[in-house]
DNA sequence: CGCTTAATTGAACATACTCAAAATTTGTGG
DNA sequence: CCACAAATTTTGAGTATGTTCAATTAAGCG
């Protein structure tokens, strides 16, 4: 067992920036805040299955979180990742859907729970609010549309340094400027580019040999930078 | 050489219905269409490119085509299909993006093309309007995700069948309600479902041996519909 | 420290791709 | 309407890439 929950402040106070909410005034944020649910997560719960029903928006406060579906033959393909800052669970919310992925924490993590009511009533409110989260969607749309295209094109080296990278855009790195600051599975990884654990390995350590990055338990050091975007763009 | 393109009504007369611009006033709609561009595509004709920048926003009064990204390689991936009453090109001008896929013609088409400014402006004036917006990127964004699992986890089988029975729910069928009414070269049907023209090929001949389909130049009439949803759906 | 889970490796196998060639279809002009 | 050229479809054979399954090793956790 780790540390206990901090509590979390209200919107107002909360120092993640860059959000939806960013544009939001004063008064609006304490509307929102107001009644907000806040949880605590930890590794390797689920916050929400494929098929329930969105009671709210939940908002990151801080955390890593994958959102993933499940194949029929029970494969796992993660669809997102989310950070702190991000929000979780929007998609099915402004559809008026069940959630079509399970979200699962992937470290401890302590999110908010927004009313749908209040988040809807803002959207209908604050042209400026429904217009941040038009971009947010159209460029969550752009990145799973390339996703795609990566998925059926690229060999599976190329996907794989591709996600290296991207899990360091995402979730950045530790003070050595080189280690992934996340911890994912080999299978995770598998599960994130589309291919079986044992490939995943064989992929990440070729790349180990080739000194682009040093693996350390599940610790990945990313070396050579330059040299993995070139792998994971150029056809051989 | 074919018909002469027919003169397109103003949005108020479009008898397109069940898109965006459903909940439009008259008056809104007038606006609209005031000043909005009239253009006819042949097949084959190319409407925008990967890499282009919108300047305005597509509505199909009548036709068909694919929204297709260019792989590495030189490999296409269709990832979406647009038809009559459908908008085009609204995710980039959405996120204020260059087109990030190309849009080619299937079928002589008629498109109107609206006006950027117009169409901007009325979503910060009209919150039912943008509660579309987001609905429908919220559903192209889910589809995309499931396309997502079926590209990775499916059978070029399964994968074949699926595209069969969302190209009859996309664009229907003839008369005779089984002949899909569309025209694809199989190279197409590959680049949807993200494999060779070979194999795409192969797995058709194999479904109109079973007689799940007949095939009759680029014709594909669907005979057995609901064995073909087992076969999409069912893993081996 | 012992146990459970995850990572790794090897080998056989399957699926789909590529390349080349043949057959068909489609488009065009007379 | 026909003949020809071009494009597309089809087929076969060999190959590549990644999967699966089983066995081994290493790591994480109480």
């Amino acid at each position: 067992m780790k540390k206990p929950p901090p509590s979390i402040p209200g919107c107002n106070e909360c120092t993640n920036r860059d959000n939806l909410f960013c544009t939001l005034s004063s008064e609006e944020k304490e509307f929102l805040s107001e009644g907000k649910g806040q949880n605590f997560f930890r590794k390797g719960q689920t916050i929400f299955y494929e098929g329930n029903h969105p009671h709210g928006l939940y908002c990151v406060y801080q955390g890593k979180i994958k959102l993933y579906k499940m194949g029929d033959n029970g494969k796992e393909q993660i669809v997102r990742l989310v950070g702190t800052g991000d929000l979780l669970g929007y998609r099915s919310l402004l559809s008026n859907e069940s959630y079509r992925a399970t979200a699962t924490v992937l470290e401890d993590s302590y999110l908010c729970l927004l009313s749908k009511r209040k988040f809807t009533e803002l959207l209908d409110t604050n042209s400026k609010l429904s217009r941040k989260v038009i971009e947010k969607l159209s460029q969550d749309l752009r990145r799973s549309e390339q996703s795609l295209i990566d998925l059926t094109q690229k060999t599976v080296r190329e996907r794989i340094a591709e996600a290296l990278l991207l899990l360091k855009a995402k979730f950045g790195v530790e003070e050595d400027g080189k280690t992934l600051a996340v911890i994912l599975s080999r299978r995770e990884i598998g599960d994130f580019v589309g291919i079986s654990t044992e490939t995943t390995i064989r992929a990440l350590s070729s790349l180990n040999k080739e000194g682009l990055i040093e693996l350390g338990g599940k610790q990945i050091r990313l070396i050579d930078v330059p040299q993995l975007a070139r792998v994971a763009n150029i056809y051989d």
